[in-house]
DNA sequence: AGCTTGTTTAGAACTATTCTAATTCTCACT
DNA sequence: AGTGAGAATTAGAATAGTTCTAAACAAGCT
């Protein structure tokens, strides 16, 4: 399984393909959120973001993160109505909540299974997105998933 | 595929079991959201309540819809940060959201399904809830589900 | 230099939901 | 039937994540 990782200058192609521009601020949030591969809140990269770039604004954070979603560069995570979490692998996969300590844990999706969901939708039912979440406990010391880099 | 309609003495049951009291209000919120099979939103349900109980507040309804959601009467679904809407469909299903619309549709989720994509999680996790939802376009006369009322 | 357009910023605004504290209700027990 | 204790309801305030606003800033072009 090859690591597609995305180098800073993959990055500001994407943008000004998309007709933006590669700001300070887009890169630094884009490469805190890279080299930590979790799933963290727009406070958490703020405060990481911040370390880096002390002026930057919260207001920023969230505008980067947008742009970053809209150029398929981060996936936006939802559960319940707990605050955004923010994704950077790339690759199909599903999300399980650790309800002792709240973190996100990635979990390979292959595609024939994506496929056979797909299956599930009656006629005339066109789905563009799916979403897969679980919730539960996981063991310490489980071994969170592939962790194809992209 | 039998049709197990909740009476509403099934819902003074079921409070009484947990130790909770059968009030008008819980009643009303009740009957209000399973004769109506949709996906409505606790706005939603104030204003259809308030025709029939015009003093109720939407605190109360809020306080409802926890305690029905608690005693497993009613689902709570979440897409995105949109207004949790709530869903008296007891069956284990996926939901489909219309783009379109913003409507949530019911789909039939088989037990084998469950079974696979629990297969998915590696050893150490242990997924009490698999929440499976899809996103995309709905023809306009598509039949909804099968549509078990519980 | 001046113009144009996109971006950042601080802070205000928004909004779904939860909290607070006072009142009202329910029901088990007389 | 009447009481009392705890549960539930209510209006309104508070909360919190996110979005909006409007002013300052940056960069490219003429
Ligand atoms: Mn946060
Ligand atoms: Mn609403
Ligand atoms: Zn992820
Ligand atoms: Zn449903």
């Amino acid at each position: 399984m090859e690591t597609p990782v995305f180098t800073p200058d993959a990055l500001v192609k994407r943008l000004t393909d998309s007709g933006l521009r590669p700001t300070p601020q887009r890169e630094v949030v884009f490469k805190v959120i890279v080299e930590k591969r979790d799933h963290p809140t727009a406070d958490e990269l703020f405060a990481r973001v911040k370390a880096q770039m002390p002026t930057i604004s919260l207001a920023t954070v969230y505008n980067c993160l947008e742009t970053l979603v809209q150029c398929g560069l981060v996936r936006q995570v939802n559960f319940e109505r707990a605050p955004t979490r923010y994704c950077p692998n790339l690759c199909q996969h599903a999300h399980f909540r650790d309800e002792a300590t709240g973190e996100l844990h990635d979990i390979d999706l292959p595609p024939d299974m994506i496929a056979r969901l797909r299956e599930l939708l009656p006629p005339g039912f066109n789905a563009t997105d799916i979403e897969l979440s679980f919730r539960g406990q996981a063991a310490p010391g489980a071994v969170p998933v592939s962790h194809g880099t992209n």
